[in-house]
DNA sequence: CGTTTTTCATTTTCACAACATTTAATTGTA
DNA sequence: TACAATTAAATGTTGTGAAAATGAAAAACG
């Protein structure tokens, strides 16, 4: 449905309001299905943010805190985030040697499998947004919509 | 700062792919200057977001499901939020006589000129918006994302 | 009618967000 | 070196979102 109707609006607003109501709107909606794809394997879309994360290290360690600034949701405490992937055994902690303050993060074996099964599952939903938007519309969306993030600190 | 450089993105993903993920960290973005903004007056946005819908009412009274399917964040506990509304003396809950499973939500006069000084105040905020957002680009950016919406039940 | 099904609101559970505080390690500086 | 300031992570608390469960009332139906 499309937003205008979903939310009953009528046409007071402008189309610079409405497009934030639009962003808002079609972000609640897809983290509502992320969440559903990822939850029989146990993991949320945080979490899996996280995961996504240190597989683009491939490997190499990354400080607890670089994946807090690397999160799409900024605001997510990490620790206790780690906290879960660790009891499930995705990932580990380890010290680092050289600032004993800092905490690197790498994943496990099976954390990287988990991590390329759920990228698929997620790469495949992805995918029939190629479907629904043509690809220069889709650059022409980023643009504006990164025209404010960029005003943003 | 644009979302590529702020999620530390490589150039791998398609471009459908990257709006997603625009969408979703930009909306994050969005929702917590939005949160900022209402705190001083102790409303928070999911709230705010009822008062503005009831506001559109203009009196009229509204069953709480029906407040439920016009939210931009449709899984909201709506009756705990109706809950902190009526605490705080800005709506109120009347019984439905001719169906007793339903309840009515109106606004109460403080309600009213609490919604009214808040729309100011995100009004002014939206309005920043059309500085950084040509018109037509938000109305191009706004049929990309509804056409996925469109797909969505 | 009486029974089943559906609808609406509330309640509950779990995970996370938001915010504040605490602990520990490092850096800057007198 | 000593010591305040800063930085990193963990921890504590409270509130909220998502989703499912519960309970009550109305509608549907044999």
């Amino acid at each position: 449905m499309k937003t205008p109707e979903a939310l009953h609006m009528r046409q007071f607003a402008s189309p610079q309001q409405q497009l934030a109501l639009t962003v808002l709107h079609t972000a609640s909606s897809m983290l509502s299905r992320h969440r559903a794809l990822l939850k029989p394997h146990g993991v949320t879309p945080e979490q899996f943010n996280i995961l996504r994360i240190l597989k683009g290290q491939q490997g190499q360690p990354i400080a607890l805190r670089d994946i807090s600034s690397r999160m799409i949701d900024r605001n997510s405490n990490t620790s206790r985030l780690i906290d879960k992937l660790t009891e499930k055994g995705l990932v580990q902690r380890e010290s680092c040697p050289n600032d004993r303050r800092r905490v690197d993060i790498v994943l496990t074996p099976e954390g990287l499998h988990m991590t390329d099964m759920l990228k698929n599952i997620m790469d495949e939903e992805m995918s029939l947004l190629e479907e629904v938007w043509p690809k220069h519309l889709a650059e022409a969306a980023i643009e504006t919509l990164d025209a404010w993030n960029d005003t943003q600190p």
